[in-house]
DNA sequence: TTTTTACCGGACAATTTTATCCGGTATTCA
DNA sequence: TGAATACCGGATAAAATTGTCCGGTAAAAA
């Protein structure tokens, strides 16, 4: 579904928002790949493509990390960090691989797969990164598996 | 969403299907990669894939290539095709990577994707080769972009 | 039987993705 | 100011995916 990349950059996403929006701090790298079992240096090429982006924040030296604002855990949305990380291929592209996903020449699972995409776009568009740190606060989500 | 060698799989059983139903002829790999616009020697290695998984049926020297029995046509279904060379993991996987996807520690977008993965499914299990094949032969579908 | 055709199988190569390492820079704190 | 911290950036490497090449084998036709 999503690369590496894209897994990695969400999970991640997701902890440090709960981390900023319900103890106000930064999170470093070495914390937030422990807490989403990923590789420490891939995760970090992640995170600062992230922060290029826009959709969250670093800060250098010590008391530093990676935090979201008030203002990103309330407006990004995991659709910007999917994009961000993977582009929009995944998201507009035809399923058999054709050059272009178009009801001119469809192909011929167009329009089966039509409803399932928009409906990832809708999942990927209507959720925040603060809404679904909410979930994993409420010991509703895992970021990674506990034995 | 789908590998290239997915991909390219599948628009070769459709079109190997609908030669198979329209005009009761088998076609060799050449013909196969010019329809479907895919590399010819590549998608010789995923059509063998196929074949070994009991997908579709070749023939060698003249007059052979590659067939869908009429059995084929309307038992194989995408599901099988995606399995056989992708394995299960889009299909059960969890969305973000999660070593593996159940209630009992969701991700935090488990609830949100179960209905796009079971529709996913849905669409899979129940369309057959040659269902998709018929919409190819109606010009209701296409497995290249015409210019 | 000989030749030709076309799939089969393995090795090989290019590309992309995933992952690591290390010095540089900015920031905090003593 | 100096030392420690932690992100940044580029180079590098390992692994997976994608793609190619070529001789071998089976089958049909001459
Ligand atoms: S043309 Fe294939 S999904 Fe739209
Ligand atoms: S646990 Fe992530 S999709 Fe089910």
């Amino acid at each position: 579904m999503f690369s590496k990349a894209c897994e990695y950059g969400i999970r991640a996403a997701i902890y440090i928002g709960q981390q900023s929006a319900e103890l106000g701090r930064r999170v470093g790298l070495r914390d937030v790949a422990a807490e989403i079992d990923s590789p420490e240096a891939f995760t970090a090429k992640v995170l600062q493509q992230l922060v290029r982006a826009g959709l969250l924040t670093s800060v250098k030296g010590p008391t530093g990390g990676f935090e979201l604002t008030a203002q990103q855990l309330a407006t990004v949305t995991l659709r910007q960090i999917v994009v961000a990380i993977d582009g929009g291929d995944m998201l507009q592209g035809c399923a058999l691989g054709l050059p272009q996903c178009s009801a001119q020449q469809p192909c011929p699972l167009h329009y089966q797969f039509l409803p399932i995409r928009d409906q990832l776009n809708e999942v990927l568009r209507t959720h925040t990164i603060g809404e679904l740190a909410g979930k994993v606060h409420d010991g509703l989500g895992f970021l990674k598996q506990f034995t």
